[in-house]
DNA sequence: CGTCCATTTGATTAAGCTCAATGGACGTGG
DNA sequence: CCACGTCCATTGAGCTTAATCAAATGGACG
């Protein structure tokens, strides 16, 4: 259950972390070939998998390739706090790369397709291209950024906003890949992690989540959930300026 | 208030920045000279006096080089965040450098001396020195585990244990680029700010600064505090693993 | 001495937590 | 196929924490 179970079935498909950065700034093809590099061992995860559990030694870090990921530490007696989501594209284990040891524990929330490579790798592409230090470094601080905002929301809004709140990070940072607009994903988490997600217990997180239903700013289908776009950027004043990066800035 | 008031007394002293990279990494001479470079203007600036104002144009970076400072978001109507303190050898505004213009304000907490340099200065870093990038990189995502520390506390710990945690955060943070192991430092923030820091409202944070007092885990003179380290550790669950980097895998 | 600002205290209320029970969906072994 | 266990969602009742509202106190300083 926690290693991966065989070899990928989706190798040769598309560098989803090249997909990423060349959503924010143009790429050379010396610079795609370093990302590229980073995904020539895909392996297959399966659901509830543990990618890192805390206190593990940190030797690999893994691109996402598929699949959602998230991140989560324990607090006290039993509570837990989930603070990272993880899509395709994304890098497991950058936060705590200066780290010997890993503090948080990562869980594929969905069946996944993991890239692992070295630290060193990354050392690699620091030494080898500046433009890519740069874009994610700069990355990296979005990812911050959208931390900074869930522990806003969490600080300082009720239960309701904080939950419109999520749904709306999640479909803004989905769409960063997608190339849909719709306002609809399939949400693999229960009521508890997303309470955790969002600083609620479960019973909770399921009464406001059919306050949000009765108010009809979602509709649920088992784990599909469809958003009421308008409605939840209101009710949670959601911002996304975060998400869209200058990159001026940075070495040709 | 706003703008530096003169001409900086304190050129000529070290650069902090530097001082603070290189308790991680050592550092050549050339990597020093980069650092150093972002130093060169060393500007006053008075208590209060807004650095940053939310909805500015981003141009300038600032390396912190005396005096502390913190970043905040309002949140609806009238709420506040506050997300990060700045200590000597801190960049204000890197983890906006992707953004046209500053999401949130940050504010001078104490007198501070602080070096603006432009975003095109860190773009030459990253062109110069593979190291400085790495380097960068992993203090970058150290903060970030600050903050998330902090989402932990706020989210999932009662008042007083979020309280004795954020002087356990700031006491740990003070002592990178501090020499002295004493557990009493100047808190520059009213108990207004210091209660935007953990989600608490004013009132609710004076009850709990009262209690902490009153349970021997703090005295306080004014805005000197003093901690009784081992109690206030035990009574948030404080852990500072996060601010031991592992350099091993930075360039040479 | 009055003004400003921060701290302190009390009384009341509301949001969210805890504990407890129920029910549906689904997989497994007999 | 049925009985059972597991996981997850749902609902109710009572309780706790921290927010809110309101006011008094206490410097610091011009």
């Amino acid at each position: 259950m926690d290693r991966p179970s065989e070899p990928a079935a989706t190798a040769g498909s598309e560098s989803c972390l090249e997909t990423k950065l060349a959503h924010y700034a143009d790429l050379n093809p010396e610079d795609r070939a370093l990302l590229r590099a980073l995904e020539e061992k895909p392996e297959d995860w399966s659901r509830k998998s543990v990618v890192v559990q805390a206190g593990d030694r940190l030797d690999a870090l893994y691109v996402v390739r598929k699949g959602w990921l998230y991140s989560s530490q324990l607090v006290g007696d039993g509570r837990r706090q989930v603070f990272q989501l993880f899509y395709p594209g994304d890098i497991v284990g950058a936060r705590e790369i200066g780290l010997k040891h890993a503090l948080s524990t990562t869980v594929c929330a969905t069946d996944c397709v993991l890239c692992p490579f070295e630290k060193q790798a990354l050392c690699e592409l620091f030494n080898s291209s500046s433009r890519l230090s740069a874009l994610l470094y700069a990355v990296g601080m979005v990812d911050e950024m959208v931390i900074i905002e869930r522990m806003k929301a969490i600080s300082r809004m009720k239960a309701r906003e904080r939950v419109a709140h999520v749904f709306m990070e999640i479909l803004t940072r989905l769409r960063i890949t997608s190339s849909s607009r719709e306002a609809v994903f399939e949400l693999p988490l229960n009521q508890e992690t997303l309470g955790d997600l969002v600083g609620l217990t479960q019973v909770h997180t399921n009464r406001t989540l059919r306050q949000l239903e009765r108010d009809g700013l979602i509709t649920r289908k088992g784990s599909l959930i469809e958003l009421n776009e308008k409605g939840l950027r209101e009710a949670s004043s959601f911002n996304d300026a975060y998400f869209a990066i200058d990159t001026s800035w940075i070495p040709a």
